[in-house]
DNA sequence: CGGTTCGTTGATCTATCTCAATTAATGTGG
DNA sequence: CCACATTAATTGAGATAGATCAACGAACCG
């Protein structure tokens, strides 16, 4: 971003807290910080459909959909680029090329929903968490967020429960599982792959859902375009 | 449709057959029958996505993605109008309207898939169950495939246990128990809701995420939208 | 330094799975 | 239109992954 324009204001956790059943009239490109989206039941409890990273449009569809049908909150303190939709709107009309970089942003989304939905419905608890992990690093890495197998990992064990539809207290004992077969070290909010190649096997990782195809993915793609256009 | 230009051809299930990995070259508007999306894990099991009913398009993403991450298969013979992506990339530049239109489809499709992780993953077999078949009636109803309370189903039990992450057998007794509460009939590939309000409670069915609004859906102002075109 | 959140552990329980048959539909070729 | 083949639904018995409940220790925070 060379210069911010007066109606793309960078903003905080604050900001950030979108709600069920609300109208947005902004767009939010996360920059800094981990964020998820989700959706309470009738019986109270949570299920997490996504961690949103560094470089993630994560609200694109309240743009073309006007209501929200689900929640947004952050795991750690954020900075987000807030956009209008009235400059979405200006943007997407203007530069064709950026609104196919949005719209393939929120396809690459429904793939890993997809993806989710088969973990969450046909892979074990130790599947899952291992899958879990390989993404989060492999997207991390992309946007340059990945040092010596090793990334920031804000998220709780409770967290980690509501997005892979566990248990707190059976994510633990499978977290000491994957310690065990020394896949992993996880503490101090930093996670370590020790084992790339069996972590991946763990969780049956193949990132093709990602749709990283060359370096650059869709996410970041999509970010660079707004960027260049600003 | 008034005409059928010469590069819109109708097809039935052969063409369907869009395996994970390929790189189709068209896209599909299901005009009869039911399909569904799915992926096969390692370990062989089945996760169905979601399923796909008359005015879905349901491979837009592929325009936009290039390569399929999961497979389709039809449930019924189908019959399907085939779009190649040059026709798309014509008529989506041509008429900013119904991009629009094509992309809000994709988006209510992602909007459907956290609603499946929540089920999965936050709700019991019978809640499931409910809910699927709650959501299931809704859009035929839209379409106009509903009549007095019943619906043509020819989800087969296994089917549902793949979508739902439940083993048939669990299905098998989940949906004795709906019977016995007097929700639902089902036999003869026909559903009857005996009990509208009691399954849309079971189920914990909130229709908003469909994002039906007014009576047109996503999906029906999509396939209008492209008729009307041609 | 006291309160809150987060992680860990033990004991018990249960929703759902697996395996294995059996019955009921549905379809097909002769 | 019947005999056989195949697919779909049903039932029983037993096994288990993961949930729940209840503590407790550790880390973090103002």
């Amino acid at each position: 971003m060379r210069e911010t324009p007066p109606d793309l204001m960078t903003g905080t956790a604050a900001q950030l807290e979108a709600g069920d059943g609300d109208r947005p009239s902004d767009s939010n490109l996360l920059l800094e910080g981990m964020a998820c989206r989700y959706k309470i039941t009738h019986d109270g409890t949570r299920q997490i459909f996504s961690f949103q990273l560094p470089g993630d449009i994560f609200d694109a569809q309240s743009f073309i959909l006007e209501t929200m049908d689900h929640s947004v909150a952050t795991l750690t303190p954020c900075k987000v680029a807030v956009i209008p939709h009235k400059t979405m709107e200006e943007i997407t009309e203007a530069y064709p090329r950026i609104a196919r970089a949005i719209w393939k942003n929120t396809l690459v989304d429904a793939a890993v929903f997809r993806e989710w939905m088969l973990s969450i419905g046909r892979r074990s608890a130790y599947q899952r968490i291992a899958h879990l992990m390989c993404e989060v690093y492999t997207r991390l890495d992309v946007v340059g967020l990945a040092e010596d197998n090793s990334v920031h990992w804000p998220i709780t064990q409770a967290e980690l429960g509501d997005a892979l539809g566990l248990s707190e207290v059976h994510v633990n004992r499978t977290l000491m599982e994957l310690r065990a077969a020394k896949l992993i070290t996880l503490n101090n909010s930093r996670l370590t792959v020790e084992d790339c190649d069996g972590l991946k096997e763990a969780g049956q990782f193949d990132p093709d859902y990602l749709h990283l195809k060359r370096p650059a993915s869709a996410h970041t793609e999509c970010a660079a375009a707004i960027r260049e256009s600003l």
